[in-house]
DNA sequence: AACCAGGACACAA
DNA sequence: TTGTGTCATGGT
C-alpha cells in the first residue's frame, strides 16, 4: 500500500504483545486500533500481532532488525525463565493470568526519565507527559504518509539545557526539577552505563541512586527495564500491597523486611515474576472497580 | 466532587 | 530506624 513501508514478521510463541506495550513499563507506545506505534532507537515502528507471529513496518528498510528484537527480547526464553518462579499458588495464579507477559530492553536514558516522570502518576498520565516531552523537545523522526507525526525522547543534553519551566510546560509538576538535575547528570557524562552494565547490582543502583530523583524503586525500574539487571525487583504501592496480602497475612510490614523478603524469594528473574505480580494486582484492581461502579445507580 | 496515582526528600521523634 | 507533610496534575 504505502511504498516507504518495509515489513518484516517475526516468529514469536508465548508473545502478548498488546499487555506487554501496555504493562507500564514503557511510556512511549500508543494504540490505534490491533497496531502499536513508537520510535525506538530514532526510528518509528509501527507493531500489530498475528497469530505466532509479530509484524513490524518502519519507513525505511533498516540494514538488519536486531535492535527491534533485541527491545521486544524476542528470544529471550520466556518459559524457561516462568520455570525459575517460586511454585506458590498465587505466583502460579498470576503467572496464568497473563500469559505472554515480557520485559523490553529499552534505552536507559528513556527509562531513566520515563520513571521519574512516573511518581505518583497513573501510567496513562506517564505516557502523556512524555508525549508532550517529545514534542517539544525530541526530534521528528520519519513517519508513513498520512500517520501523525512522532519525535524521538529527547537527549538528555537537550532537556539540560532548558529551564524547569520549560518542563513544567508539559505539566510533569513536581518532577520537574527531578528531571533536570537528572538531565544534568547523564549529559555531564557522570553516568556510565557501560561499567554498570558490568558491576554488581548494589553498585548500579548506588550509582542510580546518586541522581537527584532517583529513589530505590526508581533505580530498581531502570536496572530492569533496560534488561541489565533482571534480577532487579521494584517494589511500588501496588508490589507492596500485593506482597503484604499474599505473603505476609496481611500485616503491615517494614520496607526493609519486604525488600529483603523480594531478594531471595523470587530467584534470578525476580524482575519478571515481579512484573507478573504487578499486572496481574492491577488487572485485578480493575476489574474490581468496574464491578463496584457497575453495582453503582 | 473528592480521591489518589509504578515516589522522593527533608525533617521530626 | 519509622512516621509525617509536601511537592502538581488530572482521570475516574
Amino acid at each position: 500500500m504505502n511504498p516507504e513501508l518495509t515489513q518484516v514478521s517475526f516468529p514469536v510463541a508465548d508473545y502478548d504483545l498488546h499487555t506487554t506495550l501496555a504493562s507500564g513499563q514503557s511510556f512511549g507506545w500508543r494504540r490505534q486500533g490491533d497496531a502499536w506505534t513508537g520510535v525506538i532507537h530514532g526510528r518509528w515502528v509501527r507493531l500489530r500481532s498475528a497469530p505466532s507471529a509479530i509484524q513490524a513496518a518502519t519507513v525505511q528498510a533498516p540494514a538488519d532488525w536486531r535492535w527491534l528484537r533485541e527491545y521486544l527480547q524476542i528470544d529471550a526464553p520466556l518459559d524457561r525463565i516462568i520455570a525459575t518462579f517460586p511454585q506458590d499458588p498465587w505466583m502460579q495464579t498470576a503467572v496464568r493470568a497473563c500469559p505472554g507477559l515480557r520485559l523490553l530492553r529499552q534505552d536507559p536514558w528513556e527509562c531513566l526519565a520515563g520513571f521519574i516522570l512516573s511518581s505518583t502518576k497513573r501510567i496513562t498520565q506517564i505516557e502523556q507527559i512524555t508525549a508532550r516531552l517529545c514534542a517539544c523537545y525530541g526530534d521528528p523522526v520519519g513517519v508513513p504518509l498520512g500517520v501523525e507525526p512522532a519525535y524521538t525522547f529527547p537527549a538528555a543534553a537537550r532537556l539540560a539545557a532548558c529551564s524547569e519551566a520549560q518542563l513544567r510546560a508539559c505539566k510533569m509538576g513536581f518532577r520537574a526539577p527531578y528531571l533536570l538535575a537528572a538531565a544534568r547528570h547523564v549529559a555531564e557524562g557522570r553516568l556510565d552505563w557501560k561499567q554498570m552494565a558490568s558491576s554488581p547490582i548494589g553498585e548500579a543502583r548506588e550509582a542510580l541512586v546518586a541522581i537527584p530523583g532517583v529513589g530505590r524503586k526508581i533505580a530498581d525500574c531502570v536496572l530492569l527495564f533496560t534488561g541489565l539487571f533482571p534480577q532487579a525487583f521494584p517494589v511500588d504501592v501496588w508490589i507492596l500491597r500485593t506482597l503484604q496480602e499474599q505473603y505476609f497475612k496481611n500485616q503491615p510490614v517494614s520496607p526493609k523486611k519486604i525488600l529483603e523478603f523480594t531478594e531471595h524469594y523470587f530467584g534470578p528473574w525476580a524482575g519478571y515474576a515481579q512484573q507478573y505480580v504487578f499486572h496481574h494486582a492491577r488487572m485485578q484492581g480493575a476489574a474490581k472497580r468496574g464491578d463496584r461502579d457497575k453495582a453503582l445507580p
